[in-house]
DNA sequence: TGGCTATATAGCTATATGGCTATCGAATCA
DNA sequence: TGATTCGATAGCCATATAGCTATATAGCCA
């Protein structure tokens, strides 16, 4: 690993696990507390507790308290960081261009 | 972990390594050997071929051959499928969307 | 105060990951 | 053929991660 991490390396990794999206997934309907977020999955609490923190540390969720509650929002900007990165490849898949970036390295490696 | 691992598990897991996506930057412009793909790291070569078995495995990459060389292109349909979930958060964004999302959270505690 | 509820923290285990060196296999070239 | 080049594989180590149970902390209520 390197010796500095880049942000997107704890967003992506965040990302790689089906229990934090479907955190997020619900998150994005609204708010909610930690029991509310435990609910759909057969895991402990502890466990939720660490997932969220996977995902506060990546900058995706941060956390309010409402009494002894500690209801959780979305954060999008590191969404929209993970997203950026992302669209730079729009072009290969939107418009076949890895077809045709196919042809041109072909063609390229005639000449 | 759960029993069956969803796609996208592979695929943002093989995004949150630095060395990994520079070396998807870099085929994004075309195809590129392994030699070529481990030029700017100071990594071994076996290290960037476990790279690469790992870009393949999340269906990112592809090799095809060329006498003794194993040229490396982009696969841009798993990158589309991790752009497609991200792109369900758009709106929260996109447009401060999470402001007038925690509004109505708030209101809404209140009826 | 005491007890209940909500969440965090500690500490353990098993597995996965990223790095290395050493070595093997296959294709090319002299 | 033999040497060289490109790349894959094996095997080792250190660290990170996902899960658990047990326990601690903090706020609310009777």
């Amino acid at each position: 690993m390197a010796i500095e991490s880049h942000p997107l390396d704890a967003t992506f990794a965040a990302l790689s696990d089906p229990t934090r999206r479907a955190i997020l997934a619900r998150l994005a309907l609204g708010e909610a507390t930690v029991s509310e977020l435990m609910q759909p999955f057969a895991l402990s609490q502890p466990t939720i507790s660490k997932h969220l923190k996977v995902l506060e540390h990546a900058g995706l969720i941060e956390g309010g308290r409402d009494a002894q509650r500690r209801p959780r929002r979305l954060r999008a900007e590191a969404m929209k960081d993970a997203a950026d990165w992302i669209e730079r490849f729009r072009d290969q898949w939107d418009r076949r261009f890895d077809n045709l970036d196919r042809h041109l390295a072909a063609t390229k490696k005639e000449t």
